[in-house]
DNA sequence: TAGCAATATGACAACCTTGTCATAAGGAGA
DNA sequence: TCTCCTTATGACAAGGTTGTCATATTGCTA
């Protein structure tokens, strides 16, 4: 938790120190990001850094927060008036919520997918609670699913909860090209329909 | 590539230091790994590292060229008389012998997973390709049986192909568990028939 | 045994980054 | 204007890593 003296801080002068962190960090891994690179590019003395947060994993966290705190807003404003969705349908949305929240935020999701390629302590810290939050709204989704006969009842919903998660996270890796939006746009989106399709009706031909 | 000087070492020298140099890179992420570390495992002073290496990538790049080797032996050895395999078949054979070889090598496994969790510039040289090479292999095999009636027509071929590798290669990370070999082995495997189920026929339960 | 080439050694310079601290500057209230 | 509390500054010590280089050692050959 950053200090108060940086919370005090001028609006501008907080957003300058801000956006030149997530350029740092949306440029670089974690680790690889110099707490001199970002005071020289928000033109505050090395002094001062120390004086707003504890150290470089004290501003890190902080960021983590905000963009979390933002694709949760993001996706309320999807999710809204989608009661009663089953699995499949809802693994559609969230695929293209995501491939949406990247294009309208592309450094948040550097920052991000720096976090999946880079693991260190703190992908611990943050990632793992998310993951197993998130495991189990999909394992209670599948669940639900079976229990109204639309997916088969010997597929192990663990399973298939964390194949969605890991594919959902993966895709966004390789996929994203911030350079040509609209054909990486069309790109994800394909891919997710074309995965999402294996993954409803399988690939062997002939049985079920 | 190492220095002459360095296979010119006595064999019982030159194992020493690659079996340090092989610990460390097993423990900790490449950036994290120290040469000086390795050399005092291996107790060479620190000019002979450099009389043998250029640098650390070089003594990294060439244990990952071990590993690979190593892997393909073993893979070999698994695909003795297993022609006109099919690609469901194949993929459950590369997930068996992707788990028994890291049972085997449990270092190698770390190394490779900490590639994969902690990406360089040595990610994208060595993996890139070693992906590009599998993707088609993979490829291929799906074509020849949807030829045969085997795999429906209308499923991607490319997206299944990195559907698979993405998925051999998580697998590993997550499940990985040396402590409990046996427990981590029923788990591994059970996990992969789980999601070859899903892959196979689908989770949708009365349609195909 | 002298001599040459290959090896071995480890002290050290060069580099870089972090976090601190003594000091200066600001600003709000008395 | 004086005072106190908050904020701003940036030089610098401390710590750690890398690659080099001058020097020593080995070992083989003539």
């Amino acid at each position: 938790m950053p200090k108060e003296t940086f919370f005090n801080l001028k609006e501008e002068k907080r957003l300058k120190i801000l956006n030149a962190a997530i350029d740092q960090f949306a440029l670089k891994p974690y680790e690889q990001v110099m707490i001199s690179d970002i005071i020289k590019t928000s033109e505050i003395p090395r002094g001062s850094f120390y004086q707003y947060f504890t150290d470089k994993e004290d501003l890190y966290t902080h960021i983590l927060k905000i963009i979390n705190e933002e694709k949760r807003k993001f996706l309320n404003e999807t999710l809204k008036n989608t009661e009663k969705i089953n699995f499949i349908e809802l693994s559609k949305i969230l695929f293209k919520n995501g491939v949406d929240f990247a294009l309208e935020s592309p450094k948040f999701i550097h920052i991000f997918n720096h976090l999946l390629t880079h693991r260190n302590q703190i992908y611990e810290k943050v990632m793992a609670e998310n993951i197993i939050i998130a495991k189990n709204i999909f394992i209670e989704l599948i669940e639900k699913d079976k229990l109204n006969g639309l997916i088969k009842k010997d597929i192990d919903s663990s399973a298939l909860a964390e194949l969605i998660i890991q594919l959902t996270s993966t895709i966004a890796i390789d996929e994203l090209d911030i350079e040509n939006k609209e054909t990486s746009y069309k790109k994800m989106l394909q891919k997710n329909d074309n995965i999402l399709k294996i993954i409803g009706y399988g690939i062997i031909k002939g049985e079920n």
